[in-house]
DNA sequence: TTGTAAGCGTTATCAA
DNA sequence: TTGATAACGCTTACAA
């Protein structure tokens, strides 16, 4: 802990024979500054130790330089998502080589009130929004405060003017592991969902719907996960007793398809010889312990690094390329299927 | 994104016919304003929408009021642990009724300057620091920046003087895992430890050791994880290869407990009934699918709520009760021990 | 109880 | 290319 107090541009002008201004310009890198000053004047930065001080050139050049992460007030599922995390890890990610930083908002039970205050102090030049649940409404009119770039598309609520958002392929993986479980000459394909309140578990299971109808296949072997452990493992006790004969299952991610290996196991089923397996996500779940699963790959981490890319544009008064970005989902296969 | 610029004390000052120097007493909540006077002002405030410039009270009032979140240069290793998560977790909870606001700052390849700078910068009034492994000694430095608080032991390293820190008693946990298992009536019992660079895994090894020599019990079968799903499953193999009859282990953490139940039941072990397994953390991973983990419980949650509440103590020149605090661990029976 | 006025450490606008 | 000199929006003695 500093005990004196830090040397501001003043002095380090003082130390350098030169206006307060020119230091300024110094710090700031602007090219009309004779080199032998520009080389004295960083003499005496390095000589003081000198650091600008950031609410003060934020009060004066109105940019905080800063952006808001705003995560959902359901904090628990965040935190356990490793999907999030990988999300957040992109952001950080793309962020480390500018001069932003990013700050940590969990959106309290009255997000109008604390986050409305926070991001309409200035503190922040942007927010980047990471939620899957729909009815978050209360972030959707944070866009009108600061420029927001959301991961997920939000645009599923009604009224809304355009938006700016990232998204994954999730229709198009869904089919893609459908698609393989035909390949593979399954025939009798169940589909283990997420919860249905997130786009996201809508979209895989409309995947998994449109290639079984493609395919002529019998889509009613359907079960409702939750997204956790228990949840698919419970799903696929359901589905294991209204269809004992299925040979493949497509679970809507990782997580549950762990569980689903786990009741597939206990009722004697070898997977992938008696049922194949194809999860959703290739998060950590995927591959932590063996078997390693085959999943779809949804590069989480991508996705906030393209949010924070967005954003980024955004704020340069650079448009983005467009107002939204889905990114590609693969197939990765591992030994499930 | 609002396009006329936010409204100013000076305009609430205005709008209710008061001084500035009034209006910034309302509405930091001065006891001396007339009953009177407050109620214009807020009128005016809500008229006017009114929202404190936040640069401008730091620089004014020379407070931040905001923390810095510190995270080891290994990225990959921290958004894939649950744990870190829940410390996070426990922190934003300590955070959110307080005005103070969390800057995630992963600390660069190059710490000592991006971070370094930052925290001079008077950007944050404080810092949290998480890190497991030894070895982080740039960020040690920081606490000479600001008023820092570890989570986990840094003391550890050498040259270092007085710091804050929060941990969890890993050697007891440890101890505790050991003890229940033999009072189950186990004598054959190994342990997969974690990495061994980290703290936490020699405590917990110490913790395992000492209570195994005060029964007099063989405490040879010992076998290096890494803390991940795969590297518990190895060294679970490689603990049966040695000892074919072990009746018990106590692994490390829960996610190499996963991966030793796997090893085991593809070696026709049943859990408990004929190796009882204990892991540790508590973690999502103990409970996300069957069977549930019997565990030993460091909530870090609680940790990260400690190392806020500590810090939080620091800031308001409060002396904390001591320098550190070792949180207590307790064993949660489930399915597997 | 309220107001005046002097900062807080930068950036930005002019001149020079 | 450099230097005065205003802002920037708020807090905080010090007066009244």
């Amino acid at each position: 802990m500093t005990s004196t107090a830090p040397p501001t541009l003043e002095m380090v002008a003082a130390a350098a024979g030169v206006s307060r201004a020119t230091v300024s310009r110094v710090v700031n890198g602007s090219p009309k500054v004779s080199p032998h000053v520009v080389d004295a004047v960083n003499k005496a930065i390095v000589r003081l130790n000198y650091v600008p001080n950031r609410a003060a050139r934020t009060l004066a050049s109105r940019q905080a330089m800063a952006i808001a992460l705003l995560i959902p007030e359901d904090i628990g599922r965040f935190y356990s998502d490793p999907y999030f995390a990988s999300v957040v890890k992109g952001i950080t990610q793309r962020l480390e080589p500018t001069d932003y930083v990013l700050n940590l908002l969990v959106s309290s039970s009255d997000p109008r009130h604390k986050t409305r205050r926070y991001l309409g102090g200035g503190t922040v030049d942007g927010a980047l929004v990471v939620s899957h649940h729909a009815g978050d409404r209360d972030l959707i009119v944070l866009s009108d405060i600061v420029p927001t770039v959301f991961g997920g598309d939000p645009t599923t609520m009604l009224g809304l003017r355009e938006r700016y958002y990232v998204d994954v392929d999730n229709v198009g993986g869904a089919q893609q592991a459908t698609r393989h479980l035909i390949r593979l000459g399954r025939r009798r394909i169940g589909t283990v969902t997420g919860a249905m309140d997130m786009h996201a578990a809508a979209h895989r299971l409309t995947g998994w719907r449109q290639v079984m109808a493609e395919a002529g296949l019998d889509d009613s072997a359907v079960a409702h996960g939750d997204f956790t452990g228990y949840g698919g493992a419970a799903a696929m006790r359901e589905l294991l007793a209204r269809r004992p004969d299925l040979d493949a299952v497509f679970v809507a991610n990782d997580l549950m398809a762990r569980g689903a290996l786990i009741t597939l196991g206990a009722a004697g089923r070898r997977v992938p010889t008696d049922v194949a397996v194809v999860g959703f996500d290739d998060s950590f779940a995927a591959t932590n312990e063996p078997p390693a699963l085959t999943t779809v790959r949804q590069a989480a981490d991508e996705m906030g690094w393209a949010m924070a890319d967005m954003l980024l544009d955004l704020l340069a008064d650079r448009n983005p390329q467009s107002r939204t970005r889905i990114l590609p989902t693969t197939l990765v296969l591992r030994e499930t299927a």
